[in-house]
RNA sequence: GGUGCCAUCGCCAAGUGGUAAGGCCGCAGCCUGCAAAGCUGCUAUCCCCAGUUCAAAUCUGGGUGGCACCUCCA
């Protein structure tokens, strides 16, 4: 399998520290609001590797954090009159359930920020001792970054020395205009942890390394995970930072290969707050089917910046329709699990660092394939075991077509409308069957206009939603 | 201003030296009462200029045009 190292900026053949146990760690949510499109990106592209992974039969350890300490989730709280707990468990609640509407698992791991205190504390002490960070008069605690010589490295960044000068003037309490705090004090008496610093909360770059140390890290060995993954815009400040950490606190670096996903433009833009463009999962998800957007958003490459738009979406949607098209074709029909060229092309295909345009083309020729040989007569019955199989491989690998296809494209219709087509289909029937093909023609223009078009097959007359 | 990335058919998008995958749309045909679905066929020489090479979308130089990060952000 290959990665392409955002770091080292090329393709490397992965190999992992310990033997075929791989550990994953990627930066998760902070939950203060409703995730959108990019998070479910950024998801599923995660799962999707993870799904490679143990597909190529490595051991996967999978771990994302719920960044639930935060200034915008203490701001909510304190202008909403919640609870932090209240917010945060709400969030992560809606996180979860949304993402699985994507069809994402759920890692083995999820530490939340506010369980991993005692982690973070003993990291500070450990760069206190160290001399890699100080302590101000206002009670903060800072990463000394002129004591790591290897700080920018990660991010390829040259420190401007006017830019450097004169920030450091203006806040006056740092060395470097490039330190970070790893603990901030609090004095207002609002939201604060107990620490040997005095009272006040973690910094948030902080958290990512404290945690992996906690629940991940490899001891003893070179790095303390083999796959750090995240967005693209976390590569500077928040990588680059927590590797610092690491690596000057602990005996290891952070990370063997780093992945940063692209992001997820709507329309062309980029979506902000400001611009009031955020394309927010949950009402994604009232518009179309999880699995349509899984299909769709895992449909470029995961480096690529993705612009979302409908008429793209609905093209994406046409291609899934014709693998649960297929599967209807083969429906009760039970399968064999068997080892066959496709699924190998189609793992080699994702293998070499998540090709899926390559590894779609080989499902669409597979499908164009199987729909061939079914077309001509005959029973076919090995093609039809070995399609099926191939079908169930795409669910394991990629995670789309598990559903009832005539589920699938009746998704979002309610039962109200689907007892009305059903009656509908009956009086063509009877029509079809007089021979009133004018009555039968109507009732089907009928039909169209709730939103659905019809197809007579020898088995009968199935619908789906356009 | 600094750093980095990108530019392939109407649209989406693979391909990093050997003569352009795939999908959507479109056109023609088979099938169908007619459709839909499915199948078959057709549809680009890769932003521009120069260079390296037997050979370049793919490498080098220059240009033009996009984008990202440098501040919280997936």
């Amino acid at each position: 399998m290959t990665i392409y190292d955002s770091v080292q900026k090329t393709k490397r053949e992965f190999i992992p520290q310990d033997d075929n146990r791989v550990s994953l760690y990627v930066c998760g949510p902070t939950v203060y609001d409703d995730a959108h499109l990019g998070h479910a990106k950024s998801a599923l592209v995660f799962d999707l590797l993870t799904r490679v992974l143990k597909a190529n039969g490595y051991d996967v350890t999978y771990a994302r954090n719920i960044t639930d300490i935060d200034d915008k989730i203490i701001n909510k709280a304190s202008q909403s009159g919640k609870e932090i707990k209240e917010i945060t468990d709400f969030y992560t609640d809606a996180y979860h359930k949304e993402m699985a509407q994507l069809g994402i698992k759920r890692p083995n791991l999820e530490p939340k920020a506010t369980e991993s205190l005692e982690a973070m504390i003993e990291l500070i002490q450990k760069l206190l001792d160290s001399n890699h960070a100080y302590k101000t008069d206002d009670g903060d605690v800072y990463f000394d970054t002129s004591s790591d010589s290897e700080y920018l490295k990660l991010s390829c960044r040259v420190q401007d020395e006017d830019d450097k000068k004169q920030r450091v003037e203006s806040s006056s309490q740092k060395k470097n205009s490039a330190d970070f705090a790893l603990w901030k004090s609090v004095k207002d008496g609002s939201v604060t942890f107990d620490s040997p610093f005095g009272k006040g909360r973690p910094g948030w770059h902080l958290e990512c390394s404290a945690m992996i140390e906690k629940h991940l890290a490899h001891k003893g060995r070179k790095f303390a995970v083999d796959i750090h993954g995240g967005g693209a815009d976390l590569l500077f400040p928040h990588h680059e930072n927590e590797a610092a950490q690491t690596r000057c606190a602990t005996d290891h670096a952070l990370a063997n290969y780093w992945m940063h996903n692209g992001f997820v433009n709507i329309d062309g833009e980029k979506m902000s707050k400001s611009l009031g463009n955020s394309f927010f999962l949950k009402d994604a998800l009232k518009v179309y089917d999880g699995e349509v957007l899984r299909f769709y958003l895992l449909s470029t490459h995961y480096r690529s910046n993705f612009n979302f738009n409908e008429e793209d979406l609905v093209a994406s949607k046409k291609r899934l329709d014709k693998v649960y098209r297929l599967k209807k074709r083969l429906f009760e029909l039970t399968c064999e699990d068997a080892k066959t060229p496709f699924k190998e092309e189609l793992l080699k295909a994702l293998s070499d660092d998540l090709n899926v345009s390559t590894s779609l083309a080989l499902i669409d020729e597979m499908i164009s394939h199987a729909n061939e040989t079914l077309d001509t007569a005959g029973k076919h019955k090995e093609l039809k075991q070995e399609t099926l199989s191939n079908l169930a491989y795409i669910e394991e690998v990629w995670g789309f077509g598990a559903k009832n296809p005539y589920e699938y494209f009746q998704w979002g219709v309610n039962e109200e409308t689907k007892t009305k087509i059903n009656e509908l289909i009956k009086q063509r029937d009877e029509a079809k069957k007089a021979k009133d093909f004018a009555a039968a023609d109507k009732i089907r223009d009928e039909i169209l206009f709730l939103g659905v078009s019809l197809m007579d097959t020898p088995q009968g007359t199935f619908w789906e939603r356009v």
